[in-house]
DNA sequence: CGGTTGTTTGACGCCCTTCAACGAGCGTGG
DNA sequence: CCACGCTCGTTGAAGGGCGTCAAACAACCG
């Protein structure tokens, strides 16, 4: 039973612009299906062509690009509110892979219809411009902590950004948030080895300041995190939803 | 004396997709100027909320982002043909600095005309949709290369690119690449020490792959220069120009 | 109960950072 | 004209953060 755009549990966020009514019509229009994967299951695949674009409703996942040896990086996690595709959308295929970490829903569009849909709601297309945007300055921070964080900086920052975007979309409840990724995501989302993760968040949490584990992320000493994350401590972008 | 757009020396190039008559005619409506300036100069800076857009036409800089430290992040290089300031244009202020690193002359727009530009012109609003996705897709995997490279192989890595997208802009002439950019600056683009990315860099020349010097680059060895690299051999994307 | 997946811990070593110093090129001013 | 300062490239030495190797442990499952 496919959630109508209306009745999205995200558009109320306030992570997000809000749509006008017109406008969730719109969507609604554009929208073609829901899509429900289980953990594990790859989304979309470097190199494909995918004939379809997602939005995230439920769930979480994560896009990642391997080097020919098998490295792998991962590009960014996935949350609830994300739009995937949109490569696939402009360019001809798809630059990395994406797949789901939990179980996910995704709001299904026709990728046939998305020049139809960019050129009948400028306003949406504008949007979806924006978006771009916003995910081009996420990957220039990451890029900043990558090269310029250390380990425990880096895990910091990650950890707590999560948090953060967990809490924009309503995935925080009693200080608790769903980390279901594995250490080795994290390892691969910082260019850091799985060992070296494991015990530099052992020290982040025999220092009390943060505690991540059965799945659950849980934050004891914000104060000491941010300071260690070095953030910038600027809100969370607001940003369109497709 | 402002160049035309339709007489823009980028245009032409493959490396951007071509544009109609009538396009051109409307880049030429929504410019309202040319600004040069010297070596050295901000363009844009972080947190400013500038009220122009860009497209570099001329010369060579580069975008970064400094952490509360002091710790530098290159992001990207800017080259002839990239657009600058799409973050301020949708997003209410840069979240990081521009300066040139050669004199440069830019393509200036009026970022209050830019919802109008993007409502007037569908087509075009979509193709910036596709620059902020090839964006994208470089930082993607520069994400890669700091977190999964090796330094000889992020060097070379980033050397090649930067000759290849030379070439496509046609600034290789005999094999020479202009390469401007200090040593400090490309070992900010990957995060490694001014001192680690001079040994790297002699041991590459030693090698007789690259050689870099006064401002030169050329590339001796195009093969081991791309194994090294870990290159995957994908075409550069082509891309909108604006 | 063996097999698998993910976390944890220890030992060892290297890639890379940091500190330090020197040289080359160049513009400035005495 | 040369001394001086500044920037940038280069090189050596020392140390540490992080990677690699290896193994043990816990949880889950057929």
């Amino acid at each position: 039973m496919a959630t109508e755009c209306k009745n999205c549990p995200l558009h109320t966020k306030d992570l997000f612009v809000s749509l006008k009514p017109e406008q969730l019509a719109e969507m609604q229009r554009f929208k073609v299906g829901e899509l429900s994967i289980d953990p594990g299951t790859p989304l979309l695949m470097e190199g494909s062509n995918s004939p379809q674009l997602f939005t995230a409703l439920r769930g979480m996942g994560l896009r990642y690009k391997t080097l020919q040896d098998g490295r792998r990086q991962v590009i960014n996690l996935v949350f609830p509110g994300d739009f995937i595709g949109l490569q696939a959308g402009v360019m001809k295929e798809m630059k990395h892979s994406v797949e789901a970490t939990t179980h996910m829903t995704l709001c299904v569009f026709d990728r046939g219809e998305f020049w139809n849909f960019f050129r009948n709601n400028p306003e949406r297309g504008f949007d979806m411009t924006w978006l771009a945007a916003v995910e081009e300055h996420l990957l220039g921070e990451s890029l900043a902590t990558i090269g310029q964080r250390t380990a425990s900086e880096a895990i910091a920052w990650t950890l707590l950004r999560i948090y953060r975007r967990g809490e924009a979309v309503g995935l925080v409840t009693n200080g608790h948030m769903p980390m279901p990724y594995k250490q080795q995501d994290l390892a691969d989302c910082l260019g850091l080895s799985l060992v070296h993760t494991n015990k530099t968040l052992g020290r982040l949490r025999e220092r009390q300041i943060v505690s991540w584990s059965e799945g659950q992320l849980q934050i004891n000493d914000m104060e000491s995190l941010a300071e260690l994350a070095k953030d910038d401590g600027e809100p969370m972008p607001k940003r369109p939803l497709m």
